[in-house]
DNA sequence: CCAAAAGTGTTATGTCTACACCCATGA
DNA sequence: TCATGGGTGTAGACATAACACTTTTGG
């Protein structure tokens, strides 16, 4: 950050020592999986502006605190849920208007938690919902101030993370099953993958998943009883998974 | 971003609708290949805090322009570029004093130039000068503010966008040779190549990189002279070069 | 027994890597 | 003609994907 003087191609009338004042707020994407597909916390507005629209969860970042902390408070305060190592910062976003009433700079942050079903129970708000994110970005549901960006480029941050970090396993429990970790892979990459070669990588490749010993009890419609497994080392180092035709190689036309 | 009270576990004494008052600047790491290493763009600052000590070029956001905006016009105004292509925000950083005189939160911004001579030529800082990243981050050059971990982020992102999107070719002129473009991935990346099959990679597959007809000459060493090539379609679309041992699939113990 | 889901085996195909070798230039 | 860097060929190691097949459950 520096003070600038004479610049040439610099409006001499505007004087950066009178810096203008902004709202700097946190923001927070907090997705999960329920039923096979991927859901977004959605709270909704009670008061101007956006009444009665949904919005992300969030709130004003403190002078005292970190935004990482900022963010960590604010997911506390509106899930109960105090695990910090899935909170991840992802953008910021500034534009001009987008909160009507100032000048607001949002920094927005992604959580991914699993089975979020009694999390929800612990916040305030009455009207926390958890919405299928096809919903919050096909326009079926409108969200407030330019939530829906904030979102789409969540989720956007999510397809590229499951191939380069271990948030997969944050959409799971501390035991899983493999088809319960494929099926992650599944919804949010939107793709069939192949339960057998699935299962090869994650579980022949050590480091992986480490068996329990224990098994899941099979579904109302039968079938064999899975291996639950908890979640190993090599997930900190990346993921397993390779999205199919990512990084598309430019075979044929020139 | 919602205002809540009530909420229990909140302080009750902090009131959010009195929102705190930050400064919000946009600061920017211009990376450039110099001598076969990269190179990032410095400015000496000449007031307190920190005066003497060395910077990252940025400003403050003005209420009217975007984020984006705003990192345009401050690498117009400090370098005379217009390249809004290579403009990349990666992260935001407001810990709490990290400006000593007041507030600030700073939206950091990459940006990717080839050959910075005449640029930074272009300029009205005397001393804003090109320093080895090497330097900057092992402490012999010690910078302003939280800059060290800026710039420190910002290396660790053009390492990871390498492998991701078309980011190399921003470090090489209209044309280059494919030594020019290897030498790019060896530097940021650390390690070597084999140019065998780098060259296979990048011109044998077809939209990568475009013959122009034309020969550079070779250097006062010898060696037969090199095509030259303009960058292709596919860069739009990703990287062609994998970083060696990533994702490091793991094998052996356990 | 049948359907369904888990889990194993096998094989063709494709990709990556290492390295031997040829080409064109400056000195 | 020698050193240097550009550029081509190729064979083995390795990874991927497709799918047949076996196992274990619920109904």
């Amino acid at each position: 950050m520096t003070t600038k003087t004479g610049d040439p191609g610099v409006p001499a009338n505007y004087d950066p020592a009178q810096f203008p004042a902004f709202a700097v707020t946190v923001d927070m994407v907090i997705l999960t999986m329920s039923q096979g597909r991927l859901h977004v916390l959605l709270v909704r507005r009670g008061v101007a502006p956006f009444a009665g629209k949904w919005a992300i969860p969030g709130g004003f970042k403190r002078p005292t605190e970190t935004l990482d902390e900022a963010a960590k408070r604010e997911l506390v305060e509106e899930t109960g849920v105090d695990s910090a190592s899935l909170l991840k910062q992802f953008g910021a976003y500034g534009d001009p208007g987008r909160d009507p009433r100032m000048n607001v700079v949002t920094i927005a942050y992604l959580a991914v938690l699993r089975d979020v079903g009694s999390v929800v129970a612990g916040t305030d708000a009455a009207d926390a919902q958890l919405i299928p994110v096809s919903q919050a970005l096909n326009g079926k549901i409108d969200l407030a101030f330019d939530h829906a960006r904030i979102v789409r480029d969540a989720v956007e941050r999510v397809r590229l993370d499951l191939e380069l970090t271990g948030i997969a396993t944050a959409f799971v429990g501390p035991t899983f099953t493999v088809a319960e970790l494929r099926a992650v892979y599944e919804a949010v990459w939107g793709v069939q993958l192949d339960g057998a070669n699935f299962r090869r990588r994650v579980v022949t490749e050590s480091g992986w998943v480490i068996p329990t010993g224990r098994r899941a009890r099979p579904g109302s419609t039968g079938g064999k009883p899975a291996e639950l497994f908890r979640a190993g080392r090599m997930w900190k180092q990346g993921g397993p998974i390779r999205h199919p035709q990512s990084p598309d190689r430019g075979k044929g036309s020139q």
